[in-house]
DNA sequence: TGAGTTTATCATATGATCATGATGTTAGCA
DNA sequence: TGCTAACATCATGATCATATGATAAACTCA
């Protein structure tokens, strides 16, 4: 269900960093280390998150990627959206012609729902998600 | 957002076979051309759904697909199912050791909305779709 | 300035999903 | 029985997400 591969190594990997950054960078190395992830591949992700404001990276020894934002100024919604092949809300069936005002037979019930949906991307920050740390937590 | 387009193409030709089954089998030429779908992908979507128990197919003249159940006895789940790739429900971040007992950091504010559209899908059927015909509705 | 560290990017490979075209199979009916 | 209508399936290709390996570019520090 629901979130690509790229879009969950990216939501692992800030947290990581979140966890990780705070005496300085955090190394592509050890983020793909702790995730299990590829290098490269994990490179390019974050990489786009740093296209997309959500990482500061630098170059060279005691380099690495630090978050932009404090933990509780990033939402979730930031961190998947440069991964969202759909990108906009869309028609639940595909139709190309369903609007708010021309709805699908769908459209209003599955409207509910996406905002539900849509909410606790946006409103979900990174720091909600530190902030339960000291319980019997999976990273 | 979230149906790969071979579950978009089910809802959408159960739907059309639902309305327009009454009166026998509803052959994949008819329901290729209305949702302008490729003809052998849509039939072996559908042959799916017979697989599923969701619709019964005759061949020969005057052959076709028809609904095995009544349209309220026809939950969404039942028809984009077989085309779920994750299959079953799984943790946000792809963690397999994700569990309600050992949960990762965001496992219990996202089950409540994944609980919300498993919902939706679990307890729509058509019938509630097709009870709205009268509106002004894009099929 | 040059060696070493680290991210950035390119070329390419792989696997899954989506799709097409040709052919096989089954059934109704004259 | 044989023609035709209709679904079933096979072989193949296109496209995209995912991934790998090699190389380039930028930075630190001695």
């Amino acid at each position: 269900m629901w979130l690509n591969s790229t879009a969950q190594n990216a939501l692992r990997a800030v947290l990581y960093i979140a966890e990780h950054g705070a005496e300085g960078p955090v190394r592509v190395d050890d983020v793909a280390a702790s995730l299990r992830s590829p290098r490269n591949y994990l490179s390019k992700t974050l990489h786009a998150l740093t296209r997309a404001g959500v990482l500061r990276s630098t170059r060279g020894p005691k380099g690495g990627f630090q978050l932009v934002d404090p933990p509780d100024s990033l939402a979730l919604a930031r961190i998947i959206g440069p991964f969202e092949t759909a990108g906009q809300r869309q028609c639940l069936m595909g139709r190309t012609d369903c609007r708010d005002s021309h709805p699908c037979l769908v459209h209003h019930r599955w409207a509910r729902v996406a905002n539900t949906v849509e909410d606790f991307f946006g409103q979900t920050t990174v720091a909600d998600l530190l902030k339960h740390e000291s319980q019997s937590h999976t990273t």
